[in-house]
Order: structure tokens, then sequence, then C-alpha cells
DNA sequence: AGTGCGGCCTGTCCGC
DNA sequence: TGCGGACAGGCCGCAC
């Protein structure tokens, strides 16, 4: 489940192999993804030289000097980079290959990412367009997310989740965050002061920071693009911990569900 | 306009 | 041991 954090660990981790790279080929090996990969990846991105790889929310954007390839890795994708051509299995959908001689794999066994290719600016592609600032923007801040709250109904936790308010904040991030800004997942969100938001932005910033320092969270199939996992996982402090005692308490840590998601918190530290 | 839900996918885990 | 079903969840597209 990668999320913004193993989206920079990511792209972190491909950029010395990638950056600079001209491309010499491109195999689209199972093109079914949430959008099926376009033909015009493997016609126009050879010879073309990266330039540049950036993320935006959780698109990894490849930038060369006549488009912008978009990766996205869905739930379950991952981006790996071989020395050399590797068997591939059957959930291995594109490889790009780079002058290098490297590989860059794409895999992605639920198939809910994507690869776009676009000759238009890339923030106004219709995907990127509408997307709210990134955690680290400084227009992201409390006094934000409290006026675009007034009238919200929405519980809090739904609310940050929603990449039209800010972009990069998944499930697991989001039950952290919560938790050490002390706020119940499912308060409305009209109902949270300005002070805890300004709290919110803080724990959001730091939750995110760590678990990047950490390379990320590993739960099932995450691995970083050299194939080891992240560390982050064993530093959640309330995200699948139900029945566990909560850290900072001691009461039992209870879980419940919105929007399909699963909620983990702590009734005495979250209100 | 804000809100919530269905659907897309497959691997894993649990209970019978 | 085998099998069905729940679950994982990002996020688009749609309905209300």
């Amino acid at each position: 489940m990668p999320e913004l954090p193993e989206l920079e660990i990511t792209r972190r981790g491909i950029l010395p192999h990638v950056l600079g790279q001209r491309v010499e080929q491109v195999i689209i090996r199972q093109p079914k993804l949430r959008w099926p990969v376009p033909q015009t990846v493997k016609n126009e991105l050879p010879g073309q030289t990266i330039e540049g790889i950036a993320r935006r929310a959780k698109y990894l954007l490849l930038h060369t000097n006549r488009g912008c390839l978009i990766l996205h890795l869905g739930m379950s994708g991952s981006l790996r980079v071989l020395p050399a051509a590797t068997p591939a299995g059957k959930h291995d959908h594109v490889d790009l290959v780079l002058a290098n001689g490297i590989y860059l794999r794409l895999r992605d066994p639920r198939r809910f990412g994507a690869v776009l290719w676009t000759q238009e600016e890339v923030q106004k592609h219709p995907l990127l367009a509408r997307l709210g600032p990134e955690p680290w923007d400084p227009a992201f801040s409390g006094a934000y997310l409290y006026g675009l709250a007034r009238a919200r109904r929405a519980a809090v936790k739904n609310f940050i989740m929603d990449a039209r308010v800010v972009v990069g904040v998944g499930n697991i991030y989001a039950n952290e965050a919560l938790f050490r800004a002390g706020i119940h997942p499912n308060r409305e969100a009209g109902r949270v002061s300005h002070k805890r938001y300004e709290e919110l932005v803080r724990a959001i910033r730091a939750v995110l920071e760590e678990a990047i320092q950490q390379g990320g969270t590993t739960l099932r199939d995450f691995t970083r693009s050299d194939g080891t996992p992240g560390y982050f996982a064993q530093a959640l402090a309330i995200y699948q911990r139900a029945g566990q005692a909560c850290r900072r308490c001691g009461a039992t840590i209870r879980k419940l569900r919105n929007l399909q998601r699963t909620s983990f918190y702590c009734s005495r530290c979250q209100r």
C-alpha cells in the first residue's frame, strides 16, 4: 500500500539509476492496469532521455524532453531497479530498458496502478489538476484546514484523506496523525478547533517525515526499489493495533470503519 | 457542492 | 485439506 512516504522512497531509490538515462526500449508485458497502458508509451518514449523524476501526490512523474510519463502504484505497485533482463512474473506489467542496462520494472498484482503519457503540461493533466496542496506546502496550514472545514459534516479522517484537501495522506498515516494530534477519527471536520488543526498539520508532517526516514511502511507487499523492506511498521502507534494497549495511556485501542476503511483509535487519547 | 458508495483487482488469511 | 468469503485500500466516476 504505497502512500506518500513509500512513493518518496521509491522516487529517491530509482533516481540515481534513471536520471539522465536514455530509454532504449519499452516492454509492455501486461497492459491491464486501472487504464490500459497506452501504446503511445511504447512509441514515444524510446530515444528520449529522462531529465527528472518528480512526485506529485502519489504520482511519479518521469520527465523527458518530449513529454511526461505518469506512474501510479495504486495499492500494490512497485518499481524495481534490475541490473539486467530478468524473467518476468505474471504481475510484471512494464519494463523500461535504459541505456545503462538497467531494467526499471513496474509490478502491480492488484492492478490499481496506472501508466500514462502526456505531452501537455503535466500539472494540468485531469488527474493532477484538482489536487490539493502537498503536506509540506506552506499553503497547507492549520488556518487552511480550519477554513476549509467550515460547515463540513464529514468525519475529520475522511476530510484529511480527501486529495482535494491535502494529498498523500492515506489510511495508515491518517490514523497515525489523528492519534498524535489527539483527534477522534469520527469527529466532524467542522467541529475541530483552529488550534487542533494546527496540531494536526504538525502531526501529518511529522509522521510522514518519520516514515520516509524509516524507509516507508512495509506491511505486506511494499518493498523499496532495491527489494528491501521499510521499517516504519515497527513505529506505528495505532494502525492495526486494535485490542492492544495505547502506548500513551494504556487504554485498549479500538477500531471502527468509515468509508469502507478501518480506523484505529484510542478513546481516551482521542476526542 | 459536499458526501458516500460501487467497482476495479489479486493475494492472504480465517473459519468451517 | 479445500473452499468460500472477508479483507486489504487508492481513487475514479457516479448518484443523491
